[in-house]
DNA sequence: TTGCTCATGTCAGTATTCTGACATACAGTG
DNA sequence: CACTGTATGTCAGAATACTGACATGAGCAA
């Protein structure tokens, strides 16, 4: 068994601890993780649907719009209450959210370089790289036979991978 | 930007889709993913007390007794009514704890090994490292100043980060 | 002994997330 | 055109985890 078992359990453990601070570092600006992702990824795609919003940040539609009503009322978020085409809501950060995600991005930033302070460049690739290989091994539901590959993208844009794919 | 940022979302990711494929291994067997760590953890260390086993599942003492009595109900673990010396309820896996354990882990081992399936030994040495390395640096309750090191145990062993810590 | 501190177990209430189900709207095929 | 399939938004209910609070018991100091 040896290490070969454990690095699940490591990752588990990292990804809690990390979570854990970034509550910690977000808790002044009143903004929870979870609202963090969200305003984060709407950065990143702008005029998105809540239901690839979820996808990409690991929820169900459900909890989504949960949190995209608390985002609104705040006036961090806005989305029109009719679609111009199809059913998809598209969904836009506002100037107050702009700021807050910016004011939440360097906090969290911050809190990303402390967790990777003790490693070199070389050891910080190695990180990522072990990282993603494990994502894209575990990207296809086990068994059944998959698209070719499509998903595993680079750390940054991650094509998402939410808990229900229905 | 570059890769340094957003290894946390990698870290995020990976849990999270380890997190549904072992889900999904375990389902036949009746049991979530919370319930194989709480089994696992007894094995490691018997007799331990609810408090200490919710610290290293990363749970609250609260939740831990909800998930010990789901437990107890279906005969995997046992617990006395009424502590020998202080307050602490040793417990442990019964027989048929113990045997569930067994199946479980192999379906947890064989998820894992999936995961590693594409890094080579020195690579997935590397990517335990990086990570034993993050849990370290983001141990400690942000500012105050620390001593060297202390912590950062072998990754089987790890001390145990509970989401609270009271 | 008394008093203080800490850890454990537990109760109550709240918050968050999930599962299940349904209606709507587009895209494709016959 | 009608029909099927897929995707989105939403409602309702249940499960799960959390925060807050309290009582009990051990350890330690005065």
């Amino acid at each position: 068994m040896s290490n070969t078992i454990s690095v699940g359990y490591a990752i588990k453990q990292a990804q809690s601890l990390l979570h854990l601070r970034m509550e910690e570092a977000l808790k002044p600006l009143g903004l929870t993780v979870s609202h963090y992702s969200c305003l984060h990824r709407l950065r990143v795609e702008p005029g998105i649907s809540a239901a690839v919003l979820a996808r990409r940040t690991f929820v169900t539609r459900q909890s989504m719009n949960v949190m995209l009503q608390q985002l609104i009322d705040r006036g961090l978020v806005a989305r029109p209450s009719q679609a111009d085409t199809g059913r998809a809501l598209p969904t836009v950060l506002t100037a107050a959210g702009d700021d807050a995600l910016d004011a939440a991005s360097a906090l969290i930033d911050a809190v990303e370089h402390r967790m990777l302070a003790t490693l070199s460049a070389p050891e910080t690739d190695a990180l990522a790289r072990g990282l993603t290989a494990c994502i894209a091994a575990l990207a296809h539901e086990a068994s059944a036979a998959e698209a070719p590959a499509a998903e595993a993208p680079a750390l940054a844009t991650a094509t998402g991978t939410a808990p229900p794919s229905r």
